[in-house]
DNA sequence: GTCTATAGGTTGATAGAC
DNA sequence: GTCTATCAACCTATAGAC
């Protein structure tokens, strides 16, 4: 077997998903990922106009299928899935099947303020966010709509927090290695599940 | 009454605040601050050694008294007191009683993963997550140790995320001002203390 | 304590040869 | 498409006069 050669500009969204991943999109530079990329800096100016809309293409790369995937999974649990069932299909297509750096990323532009709310929100997040709602309003009809979006906000959060952390929170359990991300999952799905059933006090 | 005089160092304390809180830390550059406080720039280096530890004053100055807040209102909850109570003084010193940029500050330190491993957690956030997680333990005694703590961090992840989203937010639930604190931690208590409440599967 | 001046390094981006 | 060379702007930090 041959190993596929990889293009340039994969190269380079492959090497500032991984420094982006982990040291964050302000503290890598472009020498930085031409460097690790083992391509020339102009090369990065070439195929990305800029600095800004390389790292939109990095988020979109990776947001946009786990999004396909949330909806899918949103949709073959059925007309009428439970919480646990919205849960697992809003946080799983984030929190699992992804290799270390993917998972990195993903906390990385979850947990920014500017890439949040200017990049990610606006064109990515916010029809996920109105699809899910309507879901969990059919699930638990007796939520308002603001309470479901604010409840929505912190499972979110608690999500990001999570995957920006790994390590830290390994160190903290008491364990050597990064937890097993299935775990986690599961113990967030509970733990949001019971949140969004709580009755909303007025 | 005349306007008490404040000095070069709290002037750098505040516009570094302000700053940091507004843009972040990597963004925010000495001249900035310097340019905001209306003082020489070789005045930060004179009074704080670098920005790291210009870094360091800004945060310890805002989360020592909400640190001593926290177990000042959880130890006045009584020898017993339920996961609202302690969710309250886990959350309220941080999320109420400070001005917006303080809020800001806040967020920005909670989420940006580098600050929070390495200046915050060891030196500032680990007795308090020690001490109310023993609270925790006696208020809900079936979840296990490892299943507290992780909840604990949901929870924290969760106060983060709102903490430093706030334009948008209001944005999103369709409000024309920041929404109103005092009713966001009256949510995000609710939402908390019913995941505690979860039964841990196994 | 506060200033000017500057060292010494990094950054994002581009012009122009191949 | 890929390279070298370079620009102009920015950064943190410090030396040394006052």
């Amino acid at each position: 077997m041959i190993a596929k050669p990889v293009d340039t500009k994969t190269r380079i969204l492959d090497a500032a998903e991984k420094l982006f991943g982990k040291n964050g999109f302000d503290a890598t530079s472009l020498r930085d990922i031409t460097t690790e990329a083992d391509v020339n800096l102009a090369a990065v100016n070439y195929h990305f106009q800029s600095k800004d809309s390389l790292i939109d293409a990095v988020i979109a790369r990776r947001i946009e299928p786990v999004n396909e995937k949330r909806l899918k999974m949103l949709e073959s649990a059925g007309p009428n899935p439970n919480l646990e069932q919205i849960m697992i299909a809003f946080l799983a297509p984030v929190m699992v099947h992804h290799p270390p750096a993917v998972l990195e990323l993903m906390g990385r532009m979850l947990v920014n303020p500017d890439i949040f709310v200017n990049r990610l929100f606006k064109s990515h997040l916010a029809p996920i966010v109105e699809r899910f709602s309507v879901a969990i309003a059919k699930a638990v009809p007796e939520l308002s709509k603001t309470e479901i979006l604010w409840r929505l906000q912190f499972t979110g959060g608690a999500m990001a927090h999570i995957l920006s952390r790994t390590h830290l929170l390994a160190g903290m359990m008491g364990m050597s290695e990064p937890p097993d991300r299935q775990t986690i999952l599961a113990r967030l799905v509970t733990f949001a599940a019971a949140g969004f059933r709580a009755p909303e006090d007025l």
